[in-house]
RNA sequence: GGCGGUGUAGCUCAGCUGGUUAGAGCAUGCGGCUCAUAUCCGCAGUGUCCGGGGUUCAAGUCCCUGCACCGCCA
C-alpha cells in the first residue's frame, strides 16, 4: 500500500472568528485534498485550534474567566464556519489537549537530550502590580525618535522606528498603567545554530518550498540562525516545562505539533496507525501556511521534528494574504467579513470558485475585488457550467424520457480535445495552480457548449431524433466530466450534478472516459443560484455593523489605563470646536498623514491627521468633526499643524474619527 | 535601515530554460441563435510589457540602475 499523506492547514487562534482571509487558507487546503482524494490516495487532512499563549490568557482573565472556557466558544464556532464552507477536515481538535503535551514534552525532552535546549538569564520588564512579565505588546511609552506617545514596545506606529521596550521613554503597563520594573529570569533555548546545515540542505531540497520562499529563507540561514527562546514566564496558558513550577512552552512551541496530537487522536478515533504518519520518512506530510509564519513552519519546525526524530514534511505550501478590492481587510470599509457574515448572504460554493478561479501557487496576495467575484461567478460558473447543464437534462427529458443514445463517431475530435486537456488540469492541481485548472475547466464547459450550439439539437430533433439524442448524449458527458474536473473545488456541485445523471460519486479517473450511453438520467433541478450584487452589499454593510460585535480582531486590545483626574478648569482651557471639512488631501512622503482643510467658524485652519489608512480623502470632505483648536501649532516635515482631529483607534489602520450625527455650525463649542 | 516579492490591454492575469506580428478571460462594439429555471455562439479594436542604461544577431524574458506598491525582520 502506498505511503498515506497527511495535509495540514494553519492553526486558527481560539481568540476570535474566522475571517475570509482564513478562509483563502482552508479552502485552497480543502481543495488539494478533496483532488488528492478523488485520485484515489490515501489522504488526511488535519487541524486544530491554537490554543495557548499571552492574548489568550489575558483576555479571558479580563473576561473574567478561566483560558478553558475562554477559548471553548471558539471550538464550537470554528467548526461550525469550517463545515458550512464544505472545509471537510478528517479530525479538527485543540492544541490543548493530552495528545499536544505528550509530544510537546517528547519532542522538548529528546531536543534537551541532544543537547540542542540551553537556558540563559533573559532580562524582561515585569509589572509588579499584575505580578506578570510583559511581552512588547503589553508595553506602552513614548518613541525614542520621534516622541510619539502611547507606542507599542517593540516598533512605533508613528514613525515606524523599532527598538526595543527598554528604550521608550516613560513605558507603562497597558493592563494597569503602572511603571515596570526590569527583572531577571531564566528561559529555555533551542539552539537553532546547530540546524544550519540540515536547514540549508532541507530548504534546498527542490519541490520543498517555492523558490521565492527559498531565498527568502536562505538569507535568514545566511544571516546566522539565532536561538530561539522557546519559553514564558506564568502567568500564563499552556504546558508546564517538566520540572519547572511556572514556567510553560512558548505558543509557538506547542501550535505546529498540534498537528502531530490531532493526527494522534484522529488515529486513536479510527484505529489507524499514527507511526504511519509521524514516524515513517515515507509519509507524504504537506503544511499549507500563510507567509507570515514562513519562518516558523519552514525553519523552527523541521529543526524541531528533525532532532526529535519525527517525519520531516514533504512540502511546506506558503501562500499570500487577502486583499478586499485592492486593500487591506477593513472594518470602516466592511470589508473585514467573517465567515458568518458571508454565509448570512452568500453561498458558500462562489467563494470556493472564486478563490480557485485566482490561486496561483505563488505567495502573492490574493485579492478579492467584490465586482469581480459577481462577475464571474456570473459568468462562468452560471453560465457556463451549470448553464450546460441546464441546456440539456431538460432537453433529453422532454425529448427521449430521460434516456441517452450512442455517442456519434463524428465527436471524436471534440473528446480528443478535451482529454489532452485533462491531464493539465490534473497537473494544474498537483502544483496548487487552481486558477489554471479552473481556466481548462471553463474552456471544456465552452466546448460543450459550442458543440450544442452549432449541431442545434432543437432543429434536429424535428427531423432526426436519433442524431439529435447523440448530440445531447455528448453534452452529457460533456456535463459529467465538468462536473468531474470542478468536484476538488465544487463537492456540492458535482454532487447534485452526480443526483442529476444518476451517476455514481465521481472521481477523477471519470473525468476522460466518455462512455455515459444508453443512460438514464434524472429531472433536471436548478443547481446555483445567480450573485446579486445586492446580497454583497447587504453583507458588506453587515459587516460594518458587526462592529461592535466582534471582538476586535485576533490580538484584542487591552484598554488604556484612565489617566489621572482633573477639575471643571483643566476642561474648560481644552478649547474644542465643531469644524466643517472643506479639504482633504494625502501628504506625499507621508504614508499615515492626511492634509485637511477645515472650518472653525471665524477662522480655517490646516490640520495633518494621522488617518491616511483609514479614511480616503474624499470620505471627509463636507463631514464635520471635533477640532482642539487651542492647541499649540505644531512644526511637522510637511507643514504647520494647526489643531488636531477627535478620533479613537487602536492604531493608525484602523481608526474612527468622531463626527455628529446632526448638522451644527462650525466654530460652536464642545463642552 | 536590511532583505525579499511584484509591476504586461480599462480589469484579473498567462507568457517555461531569450527566438516570427505579445496572449486569454472579463468589460466594450457589432452580428447571429433561441434548447437553456441560469444566454449562448461568432467577429472586432486596444498595449511606451513601470522608467533609464547595458549584454545579444535577437530582450516582456538576462544584467545594472531608478521609481512605485506589498511583505518580512524571529
Amino acid at each position: 500500500m502506498a505511503a498515506p499523506v497527511l495535509v495540514t492547514s494553519a492553526l486558527p487562534y481560539a481568540n476570535g472568528s474566522i475571517h475570509l482571509g482564513h478562509m483563502l487558507e482552508y479552502i485552497q487546503t480543502d481543495i488539494l485534498v478533496r483532488f488528492l482524494k478523488m485520485t484515489g490516495q490515501d489522504v488526511v487532512y488535519m487541524c486544530a485550534d491554537d490554543t495557548h499563549g499571552t492574548p489568550i490568557e489575558v483576555n479571558a482573565w479580563r473576561a473574567g474567566v478561566t483560558p478553558e472556557e475562554y477559548i471553548a466558544p471558539f471550538y464550537v464556532e470554528h467548526q461550525r464556519d469550517f463545515a458550512d464552507f464544505s472545509v471537510a477536515f478528517d479530525c479538527f481538535y485543540t492544541t490543548n489537549s493530552p495528545e499536544n503535551q505528550y509530544h510537546s514534552e517528547t519532542i522538548f525532552e529528546r531536543l534537551r537530550e541532544q543537547g540542542h535546549i540551553v537556558t540563559r538569564p533573559v532580562t524582561q520588564y515585569y509589572c509588579e502590580q499584575d505580578a506578570r512579565y510583559l511581552p512588547d505588546r503589553f508595553i506602552r511609552g513614548t518613541c525614542p525618535s520621534c516622541k510619539a506617545a502611547e507606542q507599542y514596545g517593540d516598533v512605533c506606529e508613528v514613525c515606524g522606528t523599532t527598538y526595543s521596550p527598554t528604550d521608550l521613554s516613560d513605558a507603562h503597563c497597558v493592563l494597569c498603567g503602572a511603571e515596570p520594573v526590569m527583572r531577571e529570569s531564566v528561559h529555555y533555548f533551542f539552539t537553532m545554530s546547530a540546524y544550519e546545515g540540515f536547514l540549508r540542505d532541507w530548504v534546498g531540497t527542490p519541490g520543498r518550498v517555492q523558490p521565492e520562499v527559498r531565498r527568502f529563507l536562505e538569507t535568514w540561514i545566511n544571516e546566522g540562525l539565532r536561538d530561539w527562546d522557546v519559553s514564558r514566564d506564568g502567568p500564563y496558558f499552556g504546558f508546564k516545562i517538566p520540572g519547572e513550577e511556572d514556567k510553560y512552552f512558548y505558543v509557538w512551541l506547542d501550535a505546529p505539533i498540534g498537528y502531530i496530537a490531532t493526527t494522534q487522536k484522529f488515529c486513536a478515533d479510527t484505529g489507524r496507525d499514527f507511526d504511519a504518519y509521524w514516524h515513517n520518512p515515507e509519509a507524504t506530510i504537506y503544511h499549507v501556511v500563510g507567509k507570515d509564519i514562513t519562518y516558523f513552519h519552514a525553519l523552527f519546525w523541521p529543526a524541531m521534528l528533525h532532532g526529535a526524530g519525527y517525519t520531516l514534511p514533504k512540502k511546506v505550501l506558503v501562500h499570500g494574504f487577502l486583499t478586499v478590492n485592492g486593500e487591506k481587510m477593513s472594518k470602516t470599509r466592511g470589508t473585514f467579513i467573517t465567515a458568518r457574515t458571508y454565509l448570512d448572504h452568500l453561498a458558500p460554493q462562489y467563494l470556493r470558485y472564486y478563490y480557485a478561479a485566482k490561486l496561483n501557487g505563488r505567495v502573492d496576495d490574493l485579492d478579492l475585488n467584490l465586482e469581480e467575484f459577481v462577475h464571474r461567478v456570473d459568468a462562468e460558473l452560471v453560465n457556463k457550467i451549470a448553464n450546460l447543464v441546464s441546456r440539456v437534462v431538460p432537453f433529453v427529458n422532454r425529448h427521449f424520457e430521460g434516456r441517452l443514445g450512442e455517442l456519434d463517431a463524428s465527436v471524436k475530435p471534440l473528446i480528443d480535445n478535451i482529454r489532452a486537456r485533462v491531464p493539465r488540469v490534473r497537473e494544474s492541481y498537483e502544483r496548487m495552480e487552481f486558477n489554471r485548472a479552473v481556466q481548462e475547466i471553463v474552456a471544456i464547459a465552452e466546448v460543450g457548449n459550442k458543440y450544442f450550439q452549432d449541431a442545434a439539437p432543437w432543429e434536429l430533433v424535428k427531423e432526426d431524433p436519433q442524431a439529435a439524442q447523440a448530440v445531447c448524449t455528448f453534452a452529457v458527458n460533456c456535463c459529467r466530466t465538468v462536473a468531474a474536473l470542478i468536484k476538488p473545488v465544487l463537492p456540492k456541485y458535482a454532487a447534485d450534478v452526480e443526483a442529476i445523471l444518476r451517476v455514481e460519486p465521481l472521481l477523477f479517473d471519470d473525468t476522460a472516459r466518455f462512455d455515459l450511453e444508453a443512460h438514464e438520467i434524472g429531472a433536471f433541478e436548478r443547481l446555483i443560484e445567480r450573485v446579486d450584487a445586492k446580497q454583497v452589499s447587504a453583507m458588506v454593510a453587515a459587516s460594518k455593523d458587526n462592529l461592535d460585535a466582534i471582538p476586535a480582531s485576533p490580538m484584542a486590545q487591552p484598554v488604556e489605563a484612565l489617566e489621572p483626574q482633573i477639575d471643571i478648569d483643566a476642561f474648560s482651557r481644552v478649547d474644542l470646536r465643531v469644524a466643517t471639512v472643506l479639504q482633504a488631501e494625502t501628504v506625499e512622503g507621508a504614508d499615515r498623514l492626511l492634509r485637511l482643510n477645515v472650518d472653525i467658524g471665524n477662522e480655517q485652519r490646516t490640520i495633518f491627521a494621522g488617518i491616511r489608512q483609514s479614511y480616503a480623502p474624499d470620505d471627509l470632505v463636507g463631514k464635520q468633526v471635533i477640532v482642539v483648536a487651542n492647541l499649540q501649532p505644531r512644526k511637522m516635515r510637511f507643514g504647520v499643524s494647526e489643531g488636531m482631529l477627535l478620533a479613537a483607534g487602536p492604531d493608525g489602520t484602523d481608526v474612527v474619527v468622531a463626527e455628529f450625527a446632526q448638522p451644527r455650525q462650525p466654530g460652536q463649542r464642545i463642552r
